[in-house]
RNA sequence: GGCGGCGUAGCUCAGCUGGCUAGAGCAUACGGUUCAUACCCGUAGGGUCAGGGGUUCAAAUCCCUUCGCCGCCA
């Protein structure tokens, strides 16, 4: 029987389009799972969606659409954005599919029933748009610490969660199994956390409806962690009557996260799983996030990057290329356009691209595309070969250990070794000498035997070049098994080459329109009039004024005519904000009058004071200052 | 505030348990080559290894300290 081999990605949530960093952990999950494969394992590669909660709930709500439709809506996004970056997954779960509840209450039920959930009530602070609960203490100058809106305080019966009776087995578990927890860094973390104690966790709400039921009281609702991280489960049919491929590939070899939700991998997930007596993941590895210049990718910044764009304009075997090379182990990466072209041009295009650009033409020139049999290796030779395989064990070591960055790196050194060998070799020369033609045909033979080891060993990364090599080099690496890269010789001679498509077309920087993701705003300093005395601000007598008639000005396209009353006295005002008013709209309006401004006539009206107001810059929109509270005319606004 | 990490060439980073003139890739300059995608190969410049102190025959590597940056603390 074959071995198995289970790996999972986080299951996203919809409530907006996935970027670049996202794809990073896919594209990770998927170059693994292929490289399993190869490798003749019997893999397991499980994504998805995320789709309850609050957050959905009102996003489609604020689109008039069901929270249902809305998430379908953004979900069959997510899959062809997979198809797009030739993600090969088995599976993708949904939260909202039928299985993935039956296995939710499943678990939640069997947990309540031995006693490790309890009704009790929660509090505490919640801000909606963050989907976020807060401690006190947390909080800066009382509203949310991410996005400093205001908070909601909230009280409510809850279900809890006994996570605390599992902190010593979670504890003894993470350090019996130094693996458990990747990298290092993270591991520590955690260990120090669940060594301050851990709180009984609320899992259910009353709050918002969008979500999986409690089964054993109505009205409640699970919350989030419960019902996500179950996914890894109810997709292998745990819970439900089809679960042989939970008893085939359970326990997971990894989840595959990024290093924001490793707490809720390393700690919730495997307290949930002991006590629903379940083995535990044999791995959680949190990776690190692609940064921008400008910092975190985050819809709010709007400095997202689009993958699909890329896509489009580069490739996927491209991008994930630049995504795996780029980003190392376990570390953050920089993205921006021009390092992604950077390492196009010179690792694909220059090196490896042109390696077998130049390789296959010779064979092409000098044997017909009749590929020659090698005869009397040289120590040169031997080189090119020890280095072909002292890369594929290093590779193969770092790849088991998700470092692709350097795998990738590895590889490079035997097309790097091939492009030296054929400056060594000057086969241009041989070609000049018929009594060299044999020596010609070796030297070919390797470079070849070279761009065939380096390509198999490509192909999890970059499935599709490989089968745009095979049209040159017409070599199984379609259905080609990972240890092939491993031997030496499998090329055979006598193969007849073909000219093909350049595999990688350089891209010339400097006459290419990059499209950088939109920066946050460059601070234009703000060009402020000259500075004043306070004595020059207090001579204004700004007051609070009450809006009592308001009238378009006749023949005049941008003036409105007001009466206004100012404690007693009642005062016609002219404004140019016809534009952005209708005059009944104001009439009522509190609004900040500079009282002492000297009367001035305006088509023939006598304007006395003016109402403060702000505009933009060109004139597009302008806002009156109003007051809000019920502040009597006449009222000093400032002073 | 508590715990942890980082600071090495213009840029991104390797340098494990201390030991030859501190490395790689990119970028720059010069040279070579023409099979090839103006590509490839070679050479060179450039670092008081954040600052200071200590241990040692010997420290980028261990210890202390200062400064700066980052992560975790539901």
């Amino acid at each position: 029987m074959k071995k198995t081999f289970y790996i999972t990605t986080p299951i996203y949530y919809p409530s907006a389009n996935l970027h670049i960093g996202h794809a990073l952990t896919t594209v990770m999950a998927d170059t693994m799972s292929r490289y399993k494969k190869m490798n003749d394992y019997d893999v397991f590669f499980l994504t998805g969606s995320d789709e309850h909660g609050q957050k959905i709930e009102r996003t489609a709500k604020e689109n008039n659409m069901e929270p249902k439709a809305y998430v379908d809506n953004i979900v069959a996004g997510f899959k062809d954005l997979w198809e797009n970056l030739d993600i090969e997954y088995d599976d993708f779960i949904r939260t909202t599919d039928e299985r993935h509840k039956e296995t939710v209450h499943y678990i939640f039920k069997k947990i309540y029933d031995q006693g490790d959930i309890y009704k009790s009530v929660y509090e505490g602070k919640y801000c909606t748009p963050c989907e976020t609960f807060f401690t006190e203490r947390q909080l800066v100058e009382g509203k949310c610490p991410d996005c400093g809106r205001d908070v909601e305080t909230i009280k409510e019966e809850s279900y809890f969660f006994k996570m605390s009776k599992y902190e010593g087995r979670l504890l003894k578990y993470i350090e019996e199994n130094p693996d458990f927890i990747q990298p290092q860094t993270r591991k520590n973390e955690m260990i120090n956390f669940i060594k301050q104690g851990l709180e009984d966790l609320c899992v259910s709400r009353t709050t918002f409806k969008w979500g999986i039921p409690v089964p054993i009281e109505e009205g409640h609702v699970i919350y989030v962690w419960f019902d996500a991280l179950t996914n890894y489960i109810s997709a292998l049919g745990y819970g439900r009557d089809d679960k042989d491929l939970f008893e085939k590939f359970w326990p997971a070899d990894i989840h595959l996260v990024g290093k924001d939700i490793v707490r809720f991998h390393t700690i919730i997930w495997p307290i949930i799983l002991m006590a629903a007596e379940l083995e535990l993941p044999k791995k959680v590895y949190g990776h690190g996030w692609l940064l921008l210049d400008s910092g975190k990718m985050s819809k709010s910044k709007g400095n997202v990057v689009d993958p699909k764009v890329l896509i489009q304009k580069y490739g996927a075997d491209v991008i994930r290329y630049f995504l795996l090379r780029e980003i190392p182990a376990g570390q953050d990466g920089f993205y921006s356009e021009e390092a992604l072209i950077t390492r196009y041009n010179v690792d694909l295009a220059n090196d490896y691209g042109n390696l077998v650009s130049r390789t296959v033409a010779m064979v092409l020139k000098y044997f017909d595309g009749i590929l020659p049999e090698p005869v009397n290796i040289q120590d040169i030779d031997k080189d090119l070969q020890n280095v072909a395989l002292e890369a594929y064990k290093k590779a193969s070591e770092h790849i088991d250990k998700l470092d692709f960055s350097n795998g990738l790196a590895e590889i490079w050194k035997i097309v790097n070794r091939g492009n030296k060998y054929i400056d060594e070799t000057a086969p241009w020369i041989l070609a000049k000498n018929p009594e060299d033609k044999e020596r010609l045909g070796t030297v070919l033979y390797n470079l070849i035997e070279a761009i065939r080891i380096v390509t198999v060993m490509i192909k999890p990364a970059m499935p599709n070049i490989t089968a745009k090599v095979q049209e040159q080099i017409p070599y199984n690496f379609v259905d080609a098994q990972w240890n092939e890269a491993g031997v030496w010789g499998k090329i055979e001679a006598g193969t007849k080459l073909s000219k093909g498509d350049t595999l990688f077309p350089r891209i010339d920087l400097s006459s290419l329109e990059i499209e950088e993701p939109a920066a946050e705003e460059k601070p234009e300093p703000l060009v402020l009039k000259e500075e004043i005395e306070y004595g020059d601000f207090a001579k204004l007598d700004l007051r609070v004024a009450k809006i009592l008639k308001a009238e378009k000005v006749e023949k005049a396209d941008k003036l409105l005519k007001f009466e206004v009353e100012l404690g007693n006295e009642i005062r016609t005002v002219v404004s140019g904000i016809a534009k952005y008013y209708k005059p009944e709209d104001l009439v009522g309006k509190k609004v900040i009058l500079v009282a002492n401004l000297k009367p001035a006539k305006i088509r023939g009206i006598e304007s006395q004071g003016m109402i403060l107001s702000a505009s933009l810059e060109d004139d597009s929109d302008l806002e009156v200052v109003t007051i809000n509270k019920d502040f009597p005319s006449g009222t000093t606004s400032v002073n």
